[in-house]
DNA sequence: CCAAAAGTGTTGTCGATACACCCATGT
DNA sequence: ACATGGGTGTATCGACAACACTTTTGG
């Protein structure tokens, strides 16, 4: 099947071959100022134009799906190499209003210090969205986004992705309030410390914040190597 | 599209409307005399012809994806009612040897003390194999297997979802072989017993094992309402 | 009596939690 | 001086692992 397509980056029209009745659609997750937000797109096109919805396209013929979510969020953000994560495919026969397509939601974790709003997006917006003040949204992307954010949340607890929300260099500090925010829980700022640090997880970079009007903090950073040993030799990352 | 198919409980060929390029594949799940296995069905046509695969098939245009693994199961078990649990999307452009085809997924956990072999399968066999005498499958059969373990180790720490893999009525012992089996690690007897008697989660039916040669053990049954009040309550079913 | 599994008791260790408290830095 | 966050110390409690032990039943 040929469609024309808008190639976000160059915003020229092109045709391609793509998959019929399959999509992607990616849930963005960001963290800025304390609060988890997410990237929605205002939509250019059909009966729903001007409503907002979770940024999404076709799947090439001869791509894989990984790699067609990669494409779309480059295409978006301008960002590669970003923390991805399929959800699973949501596929009731009337969620799309004309004729039965079927979509496979991911999971994006971006830096929001890297992140710039692409210019020339497809003539509609992109717009971060704190997470308890999401509109209504086309077609079943609420229902995607809920299951986006329950899977977060579990995920978030048992493997080491939320650094992918914080910049390189964060402080311990960060990290707590941004699992706060995620799992929506106060935590303890002696035990957080103690109970990170001794998973030795964390690569201090003896460097301390500049220009904070308390006592500046150890800056921390997350390899990705020292996890992959530990993992070997049987630790599991619990929070 | 229309495609003609095989109706798996009667045997005759009918014509349906289908989706072209999406299928599913079960991973089915068995206990078995101390023995985690799965259901695998010969292939009775294509080149790959007599080699052993996943269960599955096509989806109708007019069922949601939940809807049609529950209907393909019906069809190749003759049960109803399964544990069925999505596991995502696969789709590699080069998965199948014949045109793109995107599959997705499940795992189904049946009660084996249920489970007759559907008389007039496809003219095909279909047999169960221990989880580590998996012969070679087709196309990414062996991939998708080898997730849906993963997954399914995971999940069973996480949630009390072993139970729809026993009968009815179980004792502790056989409960704890069964997490044994899963997880591949060594329980001990007494600790078992308390950790999961103190979760309230289990109704001791007041009756005992009969004709065994051995001191009877007292028998339990899960009830998903007492799952659901207690994690109503906050409690987190973990092993 | 023995074998085999059911079931109870006891103890030591470790991590989670709660909270008191001191330290450093900018205004 | 004081506000703000950084960072340490400590006591308590409960979960869990290890393992010794008693009980019941059939052969």
């Amino acid at each position: 099947m040929k469609k024309t397509l808008i190639n976000h980056e160059s915003g020229e029209l092109i045709e391609a071959r793509v998959m019929s009745s399959i999509t992607i659609d990616c849930v963005i997750f960001g963290f800025e100022a304390g609060s988890l937000e997410i990237l929605l797109v205002k939509h250019g096109q059909g009966i729903r134009k001007g409503e907002w919805g979770l940024p999404g396209g076709w799947i090439k013929e001869q791509e894989g799906l990984d790699e067609a979510a990669h494409r779309l969020l480059r295409e978006l953000t301008g960002l590669d190499n970003i923390y991805l994560e399929q959800l699973k495919a949501f596929g009731e026969p009337d969620r799309f209003p004309v004729g039965r397509v079927i979509t496979i939601g991911y999971n994006a974790l971006i830096k929001r210090e890297d992140y710039n709003v692409k210019a020339g997006f497809t003539a509609s917006e992109a717009k971060w969205y704190k997470i308890n003040e999401i509109p209504d949204l086309i077609y079943d992307h609420n229902e995607i986004l809920e299951y986006s954010l329950k899977r977060l949340r579990r995920r978030v607890r048992k493997a080491p992705i939320g650094f992918n929300l914080l910049p390189e260099k964060f402080t311990l500090l960060q990290l707590m309030q941004l699992y706060e925010e995620i799992l929506g829980v106060e935590m303890d700022k002696p035990n957080f410390r103690r109970k990170i640090l001794r998973m030795k997880l964390l690569v201090d970079l003896n460097e301390k914040q500049k220009d904070v009007s308390h006592r500046a903090a150890k800056l921390y950073r997350f390899d990705d190597n020292i996890y992959k040993r530990l993992t070997e030799k049987g630790f599991s990352f619990e929070f």
